[in-house]
DNA sequence: TTGTACGCGTTATCAG
DNA sequence: CTGATAACGCGTACAA
């Protein structure tokens, strides 16, 4: 059943046909009436392909993402593609793992299958060698490119992310302001997000005029146990430390469990922040104090700006939204903060 | 930069052109030669719109998935989007929520979209009257139908599963058998998985002569934190239980804080049975024992089965692995499995 | 081995 | 308000 079928049993030519489908140009009531119950009683649907052939759009956004399997990615792909479709796109997944080849390549088949725009979806796409991140501005100038929770000022590129230095920074200064100068900076990695966690850490110290040994802000990327045994390691090498702010929960949970080897009573001997609000920080006990990061409105905004840019309207290049601290069972110094719920 | 401006470049027609790019026919090596040349100069990308007008395919596959940012939902996601794409085929993801109308509906617009095949993500599609899965049979009639995790017998439908029910079996024998009686099973959803569940665990009880009381299977949906309540209740109501077989792992840790609750050695007086083996288990204390139904496995084969019916060579229609334990620290009675690591 | 010409289903343009 | 027709770019019989 194709338009030309529709358009000889309305007696109609196929431009008609076509004028009905897409609502725009002016039809005749009572012709349209027709096609329509035509459309309706054929259950005809227009041929996607040959549409997409048309209009060069399939209304198709690309999801680039290193592990969808991930509790932070996850839940943003999920808010992601709920919003997208939404406003009628869908969504095509990628998931690229760590390497920038892999990362590159896959977004440049994503380019290939025409999508309308890609989403970067975590800081990790973001390298820290501007030349690295050349194939992010290539893409750019294909369509437009969202990147969540990281940030890269370039045309055509539109970000929504999270103020993890200011968060982190805070958080320090809470610490520090306590009298605690045994912290610990445990983050996973050098990416956009890591970065700004780490300078806001510097920052908390170097505001008051305090030294920072560089051992602590330790960069780690593994499990939960092996979190663990790192921080072992750290105190084994004669570092002491009675304070953790992690880069993510998985990270604070094998903080929490160094904390359970070393018999420390947590949150009295031993303060751990987590980060992203996970559900990993319900599990655990005592539950996890943690940063959460607005993930649902970040991939909100960036869902919006997106649209914006693809309905040719303006969008800001950056939104930024605050964090909050939710404190739970493994600090004792914050304000308790409502919870957004959902876990 | 398409078909006609190549095929100029090299002096040829279109169709030695197309020829070339899709390898089937014959050309001799020196035309070959000379249009891979200027390919690859002029870096040309077949349109895919035109292409899938032409094929009547642009190798997409759906993937219908109730919540991608569930623990086991999001690792499904992954695994199928990883094999997908090592086949050449994109996954567009498609987040259902459980309202029966919302799957339908989300289920056609994925065939209007023509993807070659739909993957069920998760038992939950199947509904316990048979009437209720025509929207399922209906999509079968155009593409293949693939459902990870659960179980219908229809033509043009392949199935990869874990076999919840013998598993479940299993371990409760185990329990019985060691003249544990006051068991409780704990799990989710009506959905064709927790209906092996519950089949399994009456089973075990009903090959025994055992009387099951109808109060030890709790059919129960809500967060961790209502499970612990939930279970609170039950107790409360005068049902005695000292083993908690769950569902999933969250349930598992519900189970774990109700035990905290009431001061509940763990396992030593009470032993509880995760489901799943998310990364949920490794962060409690003690770490949960928990089934591991193979997810990984699940999805590679329900990959290979679809890529086998896309290519016209026969499948089976239920592909079944059975499950193992993993004894961590909620339970004693269980023999160790190596864990497949990853978490 | 290569080229021609048509079909795919739609939208856009222009003429009426 | 409506119709005819030209793109859109590719795959592929069929012809040479």
């Amino acid at each position: 059943m194709n338009i030309y079928d529709i358009s000889k049993k309305a007696g109609v030519s196929i431009a008609t046909v076509s004028r009905v489908m897409n609502g725009n140009a002016s039809v005749s009531e009572k012709t349209r009436q027709k096609i329509l119950a035509i459309i309706a009683e054929t259950d005809y649907t227009p041929n996607v392909f040959a549409r997409g052939l048309g209009l060069n759009t399939m209304k198709t956004i690309g999801l680039l993402c290193a592990d969808s399997s991930d509790q932070f990615f996850s839940r943003a792909v999920y808010y992601l593609e709920r919003a997208l479709r939404a406003s009628h796109y869908d969504a095509i997944l990628s998931c690229t793992g760590m390497e920038l080849e892999t990362r590159a390549e896959y977004l440049k088949r994503l380019l290939a299958k025409k999508v309308d725009a890609v989403i970067l979806v975590g800081s990790s796409f973001i390298e820290p060698v501007a030349s690295h991140n050349q194939y992010i501005l290539d893409a750019a100038a294909e369509v437009p490119v969202i990147i969540l929770n990281g940030y890269l000022k370039a045309p055509n590129v539109y970000c929504a992310l999270c103020d993890d230095g200011d968060i982190v920074s805070q958080v320090t200064s809470v610490y520090l302001d306590h009298g605690k100068r045994d912290l610990l900076l445990l983050y996973r990695s050098d990416s956009y997000s890591g970065r700004c966690k780490l300078a806001g850490f510097k920052n908390a110290f170097a505001k008051r005029g305090l030294p920072l040994d560089p051992r602590r802000t330790v960069l780690f990327n593994g499990t939960i146990a092996q979190a663990r045994d790192k921080l072992l390691a750290v105190a084994e090498q004669g570092l002491f430390f009675d304070t953790v702010i992690a880069g993510d929960d998985e990270l604070a949970i094998g903080a929490l469990k160094y904390a359970k080897a070393r018999h420390l009573a947590v949150p009295e001997q031993f303060s751990i922040m987590g980060y992203n609000n996970s559900q990993l920080g319900v599990c655990c006990e005592p539950e996890l104090s943690t940063i959460d990061n607005q993930l649902s409105f970040c991939c909100s905004n960036a869902v919006a700006a997106l649209m914006s840019v693809l309905n040719g309207k303006p969008a800001p290049a950056k939104t930024m939204l605050s964090a909050n601290v939710i404190q739970r069972g493994t600090t004792t110094l914050f304000d308790t903060v409502r919870e957004s719920g959902g876990l």
